[in-house]
DNA sequence: AACTCCGATGAAAACGTTTACATTCGATTT
DNA sequence: AAATCGAATGTAAACGTTTTCATCGGAGTT
């Protein structure tokens, strides 16, 4: 470490806490010894040393965020919208990824200890027992997409069940009976409210449609994989709804090099509306998850609660999520004028 | 702060030194006394203070990336290449984005003393001078796609002028004679480059071709702008050679909107590609960069420096990158089978 | 039995800040 | 001129660790 507060104080004949006070803001200090002691600080190129500061202020302007995954657009978006608030208020962004097992996801967050101020969480491997043992109470954290239901933490979720909900609705809607769904990973919270919003839309159908469900991971080749297997099957579905975007891109590839058309052959519907969902051939439809909203709403949250640790905080929230209609499941009516209308 | 070592001390009746000890690692401790510490550190729940640690270790264990945005894939895909290299190295990754001038960078960059081992810049605001002031001499940095040329720093560059030449004379071979460029923003490096290697290719084709170059600043809007623009020229160019990825779909899009067809009418050409580049219509013929592997290799690079400071170091690297040809250009042959040798 | 040595443990300094409290000093009031 | 006050400044404690150094005790050596 080069230069301290010892030096700037020596330099400039004052004591430690003068130039402390000098720096950080508008403790009484004479104005003239404040700017001799900005000078000599800048001609020094002091810079106050983080880790010092924090230790005893019990502050580092700085959050965590525990990811599963840096990968896709999905998370691209989200920590975007983190990003973006964070910035706003001068909050610094530490994040943790791709942590494969609790395990990893534990050593994780125990070493944010002292480093954040707050955190924000989404992870497969993260129930209300793992976070007892390695969240101290000490620390808020907004959980996101998570089945975690403990008022001592504040949760955002995304509508999964009613997004998917209505897209199958919506699918059952332009006449289709035989409707696949593309499943997520087993286990993740977000995919089984889609599984879930699928099936009560096909028994609240009022007619008689029986699943067919193919398993998925959430990946493009999972999609891929999906999309095949499809192809093999005696009775082809009519539509297919992949749980997320990067699956149905992965089924339309397979459709389309097995010489099936979308949506002439087989309609496809994804979920979350990631950026490229629009740039694809067909354009996708998709149920929308305001993704940069996601991650702004839980660092708004987040913020707040380090603002006014003791205001009360709505325990859980959920964020809506629509339908939006492109051509990959036969509606093309248009579609380039809104297409462009939304680039714009 | 809720326990602390000294808690833990307490209640195990062993001083702090004892604790330390039996937490990190293999001093000399008794194998009991280590299991009983040990026990009492997990029943009291105990996690260590990283501000305090590393005040006095000066270690962080975390390295901090200061990048100019984080919308886009291009930064998705740089930010998962670093994380990459920093997770297999137990690194963790505070990000600092969106400083629209210096000042903001500064600041930013200031923030980060004390709380990262080590440094990661991408940011047109960073010149030697800026360097110089805001940066400690004892952080070590990478510098990425930089005009920075200071033994001082390890700088890593793409090879964005052997890029845009080779894709222009690819053009050229093509048959395309009038060829427009749309340029990156003013004064970022990364954008001249690329213009240089536009001009030069032009100039040594042996063929009068006369550079036609449209403003651009790497947004999808401002290609979408230049797009328009050429449309109302008087003499079309043949092919249009977008200084990225993001600004050739842009205009792609008003080119579309206007019935021109691509690559029928006019040819196109992008720079970076990024993984939305395969997926639009027709996909887009493009420069390589391999941003996965430029964010590992500057993490690499850095990691290098903290492990052995003093170990000699390649001041500079440029990482090379490749033509991409795909239908947008107007080579359509097998186009759909090595589209999907790609994605599986 | 005295000595040496070594492994285990404890006491305390150190890291670089902020801040509560003490002190100084000049100005205002009496 | 003494007393009072308040602003400016200094002193030192505190934050939670790691680590150096000292101490202790027991085992091995003479």
């Amino acid at each position: 470490m080069a230069v301290t507060i010892r030096d700037v104080a020596r330099e400039a004949r004052v004591s430690v806490a003068s130039v402390s006070r000098a720096l950080n803001g508008s403790a009484n200090v004479k104005v003239d010894t404040r700017h001799h002691i900005l000078g000599v600080a800048a001609r020094l190129r002091y810079i106050p040393d983080g880790a010092a500061r924090s230790l005893i202020t019990r502050r580092t302007q700085t959050i965590g965020a525990l990811l599963p995954d840096l990968f896709g657009e999905f998370f691209s978006e989200l920590i975007r919208g983190i990003d973006l608030a964070a910035r706003s208020r001068g909050l610094h962004l530490l994040v943790s990824s791709s942590h494969g097992d609790a395990m990893e996801a534990a050593a994780a967050l125990r070493a944010m200890q002292g480093r954040v101020d707050g955190l924000l969480v989404m992870s497969p491997h993260v129930d209300a027992a793992f976070l007892r043992d390695n969240l101290p109470d000490s620390l808020p954290a907004v959980l996101m997409n998570t089945a975690v239901e403990d008022v001592r933490y504040s949760t955002l979720n995304v509508d999964n069940y009613g997004g998917a909900f209505a897209m199958t609705q919506h699918l059952i809607g332009r006449g289709h009976r035989r409707i696949a769904l593309i499943a997520g990973p087993d286990g993740n919270f977000d995919a089984g409210e889609r599984l879930k919003g699928y099936r009560d839309a096909l028994a609240r159908s009022g007619q008689k449609i029986e699943a067919q469900i193919l398993r998925g991971d959430f990946t493009e080749e999972s999609g891929y994989r999906a999309g095949r297997q499809l192809l093999t099957a005696a009775k082809r579905p009519q539509a297919v709804f992949a749980s997320n975007d990067m699956m149905a891109i992965g089924c339309l590839f397979a459709l389309t090099e097995a010489g099936v058309q979308v949506p002439n052959d087989i309609a496809l519907a994804g979920f979350d509306d990631i950026p490229i969902a629009r740039f694809i051939h067909p354009p996708l439809t998709t149920v929308r998850v305001r993704i940069v909203d996601l991650g702004r709403n839980a660092l708004e949250r987040l913020a707040m609660q380090l603002e006014k640790p003791d205001a009360a905080q709505a325990p859980a929230q959920t964020l809506g999520c629509e339908i939006v209609v492109r051509a990959s499941c036969g509606v093309i009516a248009n579609a380039k004028l809104s297409k462009h209308k939304k680039i714009l």
